[in-house]
DNA sequence: TTAAACTTTCAAAATATATTGAAAGTTTGT
DNA sequence: ACAAACTTTCAATATATTTTGAAAGTTTAA
């Protein structure tokens, strides 16, 4: 297989990859094309590349740099930004889940914690409260898991971690 | 709060969890409704309580017992089906990750394994691969960690994992 | 065998999400 | 101060996903 069809063929698959998991499609797609580029790109290139809007573009590059896992670069002579990703993927994958972990997980342990003060001492509100206080416990078992993660070093998550899951 | 209260509340929260994740509303909101209901309960009562019709419950229950944690039951003297959730969450997690880890993970990796047979010599192939390199083995590692979670008994995730991770 | 009780299907409609692109805004060099 | 070069915004549009509900299909009991 040939550079340019495989890279193609990775932006598409992240592409596809991202909307399973409630990322849009572009976004994954723009993260793809700058994990695959040798340079940073500008706006136009993206749009070239993989023929949206300049707009559509603005907005979803925006996006990856409030997650943290793209940068803009300014070259030297250059007026306009050109962007580029972190490459090591590790992190990409530590900030994605953080991100998520603030964002998503956060309101929904809130929520359990208010649910575990619901009344009543019948059968059925005791086992509400189990079911409740269940999915609460794992919850903040991997709210606190990631958290470590962020705080732990490459070296632990490559090592440590993966022998202790994988090997 | 009183338990009706609660129980809504944590059905539009699981709801809104799940979308977040790729899972359609109404799907999150049924396995939420199984979840904390003390009887099995009918189409028509899933219908009646979430207000969706009744090809949207057909559809989403039959989805939920394809990722293996609602389960058909029948009461006697009954003649319709009644849906009951797996309320042991560990269960339930390790499920949908491995659900998810077949469905999604595995089409990515394969897709991996070939991009790493790309031609070329130039040192943007060798970055180009080296990137794929990194991301697959890291989806690999991921891949083996679930399988392994999925052989595991839930005191080994419970016990060993989160003592591990968290403590 | 029939019909009532129930489940499933799927084309059409509704809803939600993503994208466009032109206009407005901003920055920079002269 | 100006205008060229660039970025940002957002209402309109397009696309994708979900939901509906009536019709078709299936099962059961008598």
């Amino acid at each position: 297989m040939e550079l340019n069809e495989g890279k193609n063929k990775f932006i598409e698959a992240w592409g596809i990859f991202g909307s399973e998991w409630g990322i849009n499609r572009t976004m994954a797609q723009i993260h793809a094309l700058l994990l695959v580029s040798a340079e940073p790109l500008s706006t136009e290139d993206i749009m070239e590349e993989l023929n949206v809007s300049r707009g559509n573009v603005n907005m979803n590059t925006r996006d990856l740099i409030t997650w943290g896992i793209v940068s803009r670069v300014l070259k030297k002579g250059e007026r306009r930004e050109f962007f580029q990703a972190d490459k090591d993927i590790y992190k990409v994958a530590i900030k994605i889940m953080n991100e998520r972990r603030k964002r998503e997980l956060g309101p929904v342990l809130e929520t359990l914690r208010e649910l575990k003060q619901v009344k009543g001492n019948t059968t059925e509100a005791r086992e509400f409260k189990r079911v409740v206080a269940d999915i609460s416990s794992f919850g903040e078992n991997t709210d606190k898991m990631i958290e470590r993660m962020v705080k732990a070093d490459e070296n632990w998550f490559t090592g440590s971690l993966m022998k202790f899951l994988v090997k």
